[in-house]
Parts: structure tokens; sequence; C-alpha cells
DNA sequence: CTATATATGCTCAGAAGGAGCATAAGTCGT
DNA sequence: ACGACTTATGCTCCTTCTGAGCATATATAG
């Protein structure tokens, strides 16, 4: 270490003339800030996400602008006008992503006609439990409503065997050469069917691909005339989840997906919790979550192996069989340890049948 | 599944009335863009940052203006200024981080006087090479310069033993009951020192930690009472790497944390790597980057079951020992597994020496 | 009292990963 | 040519992690 710091006291203001290696000449043209926000809460082991309508315009996720005059910053923005909006605390606030695509209404796809200048930041919020909201426009819904291909938790779904695959498989057949293996790369990174296996957090990467390929509903602006070739204009497209405005099918698979890899590194999952809950219970919201079914005695192994749960001392009769331990989240070590997220234990073998032995 | 898709066809257009909560009677104030990049590649098993300066202002992140006339996307006008002020060509680029706090000069903390309503995004791009730019007032630096304390490739640096750590157990001694446990935790978790261990991916928060602390050189925008009686007024700032910009330094940890955690899950290191190198340089690179020693034959031993590299069949005499084989990445296979990243095969023990066995 | 739930404890085996030993094949100084 | 070093590379050992499944406990429904 040879130089030290300028002596000039390094005061933190941005020099008079900003220095980017080239400003000269060039002003950036004001533009617009919107938020977004994916709001999740969990309701009878079903992952729900807030959404609202205007007339009969596709669903959206609430947003709103950002003032700057009125917040400091974005996440104070975003918690006012949702506190304000409904009677959520959010407990757990999360920048998502910033969207800038001035042909963000095609999904980051070219666009014939000149669009505002708009730029949107997705959070997500997630709460401890959906409660009613105040607004006739606003409700809960189940985000695989949205995604149903999306839901493993009782084994793979029909939709995808069926029809999304089939798809895929075609607009790689109908392509060849280099461009054939590309696609078929990138369906089986996504969708993992021989050598790969299905990765949960991969939501946004099949959506978009789905997209690309035309197999859900929201428009794409424009194609170029080889896509407009694409074969799969049979009318899957109505049966691939709800559509929503604009790309917010796209924040929302962000979220999840975000979401879906937080789990494993931060505990995060206790912010979905309620006071009180026994190991299925937390099981329960796992799977909802991450979307597949987990091996019980395992994720109750790991689980208590992290420390950071305490039993009640009371018991759970609503099992329909033997009366199961409550627990409660240990703030104190959930302080300390603000690391660590849960082991998915994930089945690789049958979902529910135990098979003998032999 | 009951809801069909709408019929409308969900046309991707945004509704007339953009539909939020509420938005009514509210504009956004329009605001400006800014990107910002962080340039990162290696060099002599050093990991290096573009740096830009203006005059005797500290040292900044290059960023410009984002003009949504001139670029469709975000990160096509960023490609596009970095082209043409460098020849680097960015292989990689991603999102890091949009900052839109008003106080931002201030770390986000709160300030007195009024700011410009000021956005910025931040970009992390990985280079190949650190290629010489051809603008006088551009520099790469090894990102160590700005956090010293963070390269523990030749063991713990003596600046945390001796004064960092120090001064942020003063920190937590000078508060009591509820508030100094909290403190203690805080710096337990960000720098783990007790039961915890040093986690590299931490730097944002261990940067963000001595910030609040006052341990750094960037000026804190303003200070509550309590804060401007923290101890630690000894001039250590002086010491804790070069300051940066507004809240560069912030924007730099955020992108070595990022990269710190992707090489883990995602094989990006190739991104920063030549055509052909021996195990040791990937080694080196990726403790460049880590910022701490691994064991080599393990490493070689996990790096080899990726099967992401192919020998190329010559050999490296550069070595001083043992001619090394060279390697080069399977593009193919690097396609076909976009997801995988490096085991980091951690030194527990001590960074060189062998203990006899007794 | 029996069938049937769910809860909970425990064992087992394979995979992954942390450490270190041993050997190979160069360079450099004498 | 030889000995001292240096780096490369192969392999073993052992512990921990984790996927699976068996066995037992304690409820409820008839």
């Amino acid at each position: 270490m040879d130089t030290k710091p300028t002596d000039n006291e390094a005061t933190a203001l941005r020099p008079e003339n900003p220095g980017g290696i080239d400003t000269a000449g060039r002003a950036g043209t004001p533009v617009q800030i919107t938020l977004n926000a994916v709001l999740a809460a969990l309701e009878d082991n079903e992952p729900k996400v807030l959404c609202v309508t205007r007339g009969d315009s596709p669903l959206a996720l609430p947003y709103g602008p950002f003032d700057p005059r009125e917040h400091r910053t974005f996440e104070l923005g975003l918690r006012d006008w949702v506190t304000r909006q409904t009677q959520l605390s959010l407990g757990y606030v999360e920048q998502l992503y910033t969207f800038g695509d001035r042909g963000r209404e095609g999904l980051g796809r070219s666009l014939d006609t000149p669009l505002e200048h708009l730029v949107s930041v997705g959070y997500l919020a997630l709460a401890a439990a959906a409660a009613p909201v105040d607004d006739a426009d606003a409700r809960w819904r189940s985000w695989y409503r949205f995604f149903p291909w999306e839901d493993w938790r009782s084994g793979k779904p029909a939709l995808l065997t069926d029809a999304i695959l089939p798809a895929l498989g075609q607009w790689v057949k109908s392509a060849d050469g280099q461009t054939r293996e590309q696609r078929r790369a990138r369906v089986e990174t996504a969708f993992g069917q021989q050598n790969l296996h299905w990765e949960e957090e991969r939501i946004l990467e099949r959506f978009e691909l789905m997209y690309e390929v035309g197999l859900v509903g929201e428009r794409r602006a424009s194609r170029t005339a080889i896509e407009k070739s694409a074969p799969n204009e049979d009318g899957l497209a109505a049966r691939t989840g709800l559509p929503m405005v604009s790309d917010h099918r796209r924040i929302l698979a962000t979220a999840i997906a975000r979401l879906r890899g937080k789990l494993k590194y931060r505990p995060v999952i206790f912010q979905m919790m309620g006071p009180a809950f026994t190991l299925l219970d937390l099981q329960r919201s796992v799977e909802a979550i991450v979307g597949f079914a987990l091996h019980k005695q395992n994720f109750r192994r790991s689980v208590e192996a992290t420390g950071l749960l305490v039993r009640t001392g009371t018991l759970s009769d609503q099992t329909g069989g033997r009366p199961a331990a409550l627990f409660r989240v240990d703030r104190d070590a959930l302080q300390n340890r603000a690391d660590m997220g849960l082991v998915i234990p994930r089945l690789v073998h049958k979902p529910t049948g135990r098979r003998p032995t032999e």
C-alpha cells in the first residue's frame, strides 16, 4: 500500500461535473419511475400473490408511481402506498430488478411504435398472512394460477407432459443445425428432462422460453417472420395460466425464483409463518413455495438442526392423528444467524407411495 | 382450475389508466437515470476494476447517463458507452441494484439539504483481460485497494486484527443493554469471529457496518448526536482503503459480493479466463476473487469433475517446476450446463504450513 | 377394540468434501 | 551429472451431509 487516501478528506459529495467517462454534451432524458410490488403470503398451504384488476384488462401486480419529493427511498415509497392501501404490515421487502426496456410491453423485444420512457422497479414483499384487502379490485390469488406447470407437489403436472413439452419439442425440431442444438440445450437447461432435472428456481427461464415460443397468453409486440411461423398456435396459450398485464407475469416469475432460491440460504420462510406452527405446517409452507414435496423425516431433522426453532410446549390437535408439537421461531437465534436457510430434502423417488424394500 | 384466461386475448398493452392500487392524482416526478458500471477483470492474479478520476476528487466508477431515446435497454446503453470509451468487449453483464435514495450521497442516510432526483442503476460487467484503456482518466486498480481487509489470500490481514476489529469492539462496548447485544450480533454476523467464520460474500455488510461506525473515508452526510460520539475518530478511516466518490464504493462492494457468490453456482469464472490456462491459473483466479487460498488438490478434483474443461494437449512451461497441462473451456458443455459453478474448497486450517501429523 | 391417521425417533448407505501423503517431472546452481 | 527445489498430479482416509426407509408412539373414527 503506497498511496494514502487523498488529503481532502474524501467528501462524499458528487463532483461538480459528474465524472462518467464521457458525459460531454449528453443529458439523460428524465423518465418516470414506477414501483411494482409482488406481495406474497401463504394461505391454506397455497402461495398467494396480491393482484389488482382495472375494468376488463388482465390482472396486474399492484403498482404505483415513485415520487422522490415525497419519499426518500424506493422502499419507503413502496411501504407507504402498500400500507396505505392494505392493512398489511410488510415484514420483508427486497428489490428484485429494474426494468428499463423501451420495448418493455413486449417483454424486451423491439417494438415498432415509440413508447413512453418508463422505468419500473420490481419489489418482493412478504406478508405473514394473506389478510383481506380493503379494495374491491385487489385480491389474493394462488401464484400457480399464473404458472400451473410450476406446481409439482402432487407429481409432474399433466399440462407439462401433454402440452408444453411436446410444443417445445416441436419448436426445437422446427429449426436445424446449430440453431436446433441451441434450442435443444435451452429447453434442456430450463426444463431438465434428460440428463438434468427440474430446477424449481429456473421458473423465469422457463417462462421466458415459453413466451418466446408463443406458449403463453401475453402477446409479443412484434415478431420476425420466422418466429411467426412457430408451430404452436393451437390455443395452448389459453391453457398456460392466467396472463397478466404488460410483463407483470415476468416480474412475478422473477419474484418466485428469488424466493425459491433464497429459502435455501436465508431464513425468510419464517417471515411468512404465524407465531406458532407444527413442523408439518412449516414443511407444507416450504413445499408451497418450492413447488414439490419434501421428505418429511429429513426435513424435520434438518430444521431441528438449525436451532432456529423452540418448542412452545403446547401441542396441536389439528392433526387428525397423533398431536404435533408446536414450535415458534427463536428470535434471538434468528438475529444472530441471518445467514443459513433451510435444507430442502427434495424427494428424488416417488412423492408418496412407499415402495416395498424389494 | 375453473377460470379460463380472459377471452380478449390478453393484449400486452398497458391499460389506459395504469392499474396501480391508487394512482389517483399522484404523478411521478421525472428523474434522471444514471448507469454505473463495475468493470472487473483479472490481471496477474489481481482482481481489478476500472476507475476514473476527475480533477482531485476521489476515484469513481465509470458512469454515464441513460438516454431512453437512444437506447432500448439499460444494458444496451451501458455496452454502448463502455465499448465506445474502451476497447473492451464485455462478455458478461449483469444488473446489480438500483439506488434511488434521495440521501444517496450519504449512503442512504437522511440528508438535510434537498438533493436532485437521481436514480442510478448499477451493473457488473466482466472482461476477459484488463486491457489498456484509451482514457488518461481511466485506470485499472486492484479492488483490494478499496477493501484491504477483504484479501485473506496470505492469511488474515493485520489491519483487521490490529485496527478494525478493536474499533468495532469499542463500538459494541460503547452501547449497553439491547443495543449492545444487537451491535455485537451484527459484528459477529458480518465479521464472524467467534462461532461464525468469515464469509467472503458478506463484503457489503461489512462495508456498510464500517461506514456506519465511521471507519471508512467517505463522510456521512449527517449524523445523529449519538453516532457523532462514536469513539473511532482516531484516523483509522485513513487506513481502510481508498475512498470513492459518493457511494461508489458501496456499489463496488455489491458487485464483489455478487461475483463471489455467483462463482459457486454459475460458471462465470470462465468469462474472465483467457483461451488456455492451467488449473493453477484457474485456482489463482478464483482465489483472487473470493479472497482466500484454496486447497489445491481438492480444487483440481472438483474442477475436473465438472467436465467443463478439456485438455488442449499442450503443456505450460511457465511453472518453474513440472510443466502443467493446459486446459480450455468446453463451450458446448458450458452451454448445456449454464447451471453449476465451482466448488470452493476453502482451506479451513493453515493456508500454507503443512502440520506434521502429530 | 380395531383400523387408520399423523408424529417422531433412528439406522443405513452413498456422496461430497476437507486434509494430507506420495510420486512425477521440470528448473537452477554447483 | 547431481542435489535441492518447485510445481503438477494421483490417491487415500475420514467425517459430514443427505436421501431413504423402518419402527414406534399417540391420536381419531367407527
